[in-house]
DNA sequence: AGTATTTATTTAGCTAGGTAAATAAATTTC
DNA sequence: GAAATTTATTTACCTAGCTAAATAAATACT
């Protein structure tokens, strides 16, 4: 396996478990929180919205959704087109989200900090640069 | 989520996914591959020596060794000490290695020639920075 | 209007990662 | 040398991605 691969791989779930690690105080998992993120940047959304924004196949996000739904984060109505269900945050996840947010932040800035903003924006180009 | 992790991880699952899709042609998945490759490498290895290898848990190995041995891709063999297994590739594995080695060239050729190798290297180190 | 196609969601089932705990063999300690 | 500890592997069970196929509502076609 390129090296080049093995670290990405690597550092992936190496960031992925870490962010798993914080988030445990909240009872949360890293990709629970990327949705109540979006939910929450872009206000109710139907699953379709969610999974093209997240770039996540339909599947992942109707059971994340049904997990969030049972344990009290979010709300799911049916929309005008009754196809489509619309998913709100709850209001417990609305007063949670604050000091969870905050959580994030420290823990991205551990995380990312030693970067500088310009090796930041050289590391997204070179990651862009790795197609298929 | 800070957009550079969630373009890493996208990343990282976009390449995982188009291994997966090159791979098919040999009936096998990235991390399989992952695995005989490491053993191609290194010669026969304990289930310790591989997850230690390649920074993952112990049950991801034990499950991934079970699923290559009903396939015909690994040899699971008892070692002088009792407790371990030494997992060796099968001739069938040792013969069709070559071939799949190729596709994978070809693949990483691919996917990362817009880099150049200082970039690359670049990548690495940022990467690198990024600790917890 | 009735049929065919598209679209949104869900279900089933796979790989692949993780933790926690069980088992069995080896090693250390007393 | 018996008991306690360590080490290697496995089992059970969770999240999280994927594809393929089922279902149900909306839209397009004739």
């Amino acid at each position: 396996m390129n090296p080049l691969f093995h670290a990405l791989f690597q550092k992936s779930r190496y960031i992925t478990n870490c962010l798993n690690e914080v988030l445990k105080q909240h009872n949360l998992y890293s990709s629970q929180w990327t949705i109540l993120y979006c939910l929450h940047n872009h206000g109710p959304m139907t699953l379709t919205q969610i999974w093209k924004y997240l770039n996540v196949e339909a599947p992942s996000i109707t059971r994340a959704i049904t997990r969030l739904e049972t344990l009290g984060w979010v709300l799911r109505v049916e929309g005008e087109d009754k196809r489509e269900k619309i998913v709100t945050l709850s209001p417990y996840a609305e007063k949670q989200l604050p000091v969870i947010t905050k959580t994030i932040l420290a823990f991205e800035e551990e995380m990312v900090g030693a970067l500088t903003v310009e090796e930041q924006q050289q590391f997204m180009i070179l990651l862009e640069k790795m197609k298929g």
